[in-house]
DNA sequence: CGGCCGGTTGAGTACAATCAATTCTGGTGG
DNA sequence: CCACCAGAATTGATTGTACTCAACCGGCCG
């Protein structure tokens, strides 16, 4: 097994900012002179907005870093039925994972798309010549895996309000750690459609969820596509369940008066 | 950045054996002379039931194979609040993965376990001067991406009785591998409880989910641990979410009596 | 023998899915 | 530049499923 072929393997769609204070290195990861070394062996692409990218089950050609536009990664089992948004790539973003082969998703372009396409057979032998590279991409995978353990976490949520203010949150990192400070409004650059594929829920489900949110005065649309947070703390407090954003207190048979936990405690 | 101190990083709960033919890879990654060469280097651990073998945001000082008994990795944001566990870690499995030097998850014994325990220090100069491990762990590291995003699609489900299908069949695939052959009956090695964690639904749901499977004849439970895949076929039809298993069509209001699809088709 | 914990069962509630109708929006072609 | 159309987004009414709360059973350990 020491001399396996060394499959080309990996190569991740890039994880959102995990947790904390490791954005730097998520940053740089392939953006200085390992970028611009597999820029001088990548070639450019455009996609127009619904084109596949690469779909799941082909063998695996190529790997595409994004250079702009919205990548979206799922999964699809059978053709008409159930979509899971795995991932969103954005710029900077390297998509065309496998690990035996063959694709284990698909990608479509949610937008107009440029990405740099990188043949796997170049990006082999690169790999073994250089280390560095090896290294920076098992780093990549790291942090995917961070982001999809996150995406479960969101996914664990019962109520899509929550499910939606966990996912602003974390585009919010994600555009922190890209911007180098926290912006005013977050930007959601996906379709309601698209962020239900990804909180696996429906785009009714979606509008009522922001419509509950904002009247709870947790944030405020200026349209679909940009939001801002107003209270950050009710917002994580949400986040951990703690808080009950559909309160219409009104409708609340026994237990009339009483606000307060009446969520889960001891047990899950 | 090249010469950075090369982190220990990755190291990753073992991944559930993905989709479909690599599972002799997937048993022999850790299982050989590199497994001996780690033994060198490591000490025996053993853990009582519910003992807490890391704790998410803890220093890293260790690496975890798991010799015997049942790992629960999980996370948990507040003390008393919601849980989801992330995987199931068995013999063979490594825990205590970190890329920033600090736990990103907790892990407690479900039984009486005993690991093999590694300290990163010494892991970590193994590391560098063996690159097949390198590569080794790496595989590792996508089999648990791989095992993750089955995770989020299993947590897409919106019917207990279907996650409770995947989940089963994620079991089943995982012993064949281990065995090299599909066995009889799935063994579940985890308590209900800590089902429900992993699929982010209740005890009591998870009791009625089993129910409904068994009256649809998709199943048969032996006993709560030991269950029989009966129709392997309408199994994947439910998994596919073709398939509506709790029928019970007396109480159809319209749509009388025809069975069948009637789920999502074209959207979700 | 008696708690204790895991599991099961039952009744009531709440949330989201579904279905369907309507408005809004963006892009296209005249 | 505007009319128009197709898809997206919203809204409403209804249904279904899982959560919640609570009681109860059973085995295990003290």
């Amino acid at each position: 097994m020491a001399n396996r072929p060394l499959a080309p393997k990996l190569i991740a769609t890039r994880a959102w900012v995990p947790g904390s204070a490791d954005a730097g290195l998520s940053r740089s990861l392939l953006s200085q002179e390992e970028a611009a070394k597999l820029a001088t062996i990548a070639t450019i692409s455009r996609f127009r907005r619904g084109d596949s990218i690469y779909t799941a089950g082909a063998q695996v050609d190529a790997v595409y870093i994004i250079s702009s536009g919205l990548v979206k990664v799922f999964r699809q089992d059978q053709p008409g039925s159930q979509i899971l948004i795995f991932a969103f790539a954005l710029e900077g973003d390297i998509i065309g994972m496998a690990d035996d082969g063959a694709y284990s998703n698909s990608a479509t372009a949610a937008n107009n798309v440029t990405a740099y396409r990188i043949p796997v057979k170049s990006l082999r032998s690169r790999m073994l010549s250089d280390l560095g590279l090896d290294l920076a991409l098992l780093a990549k995978l790291v942090h995917e895996l961070r982001a999809s353990q996150r995406h479960a976490f969101i996914l664990s949520e019962r109520l899509v309000a929550n499910k939606i203010a966990m996912f602003i949150e974390m585009l919010e990192q994600d555009q922190a750690s890209r911007l180098g400070l926290t912006p005013e409004e977050v930007h959601l650059p996906m379709s309601r459609r698209d962020m239900a594929e990804y909180l696996a829920a429906t785009p009714a489900a979606i509008t009522r969820g922001f419509k509950t949110l904002e009247k709870a005065g947790i944030l405020r649309c200026r349209d679909n596509h940009h939001v801002a947070i107003l209270d950050h703390a009710g917002f994580t407090q949400l986040v951990n369940g703690t808080l009950h954003p559909g309160g219409d207190v009104a409708t609340r048979t026994r237990n009339g008066g009483s606000r307060l936990p009446l969520k889960r405690s001891g047990s899950r």
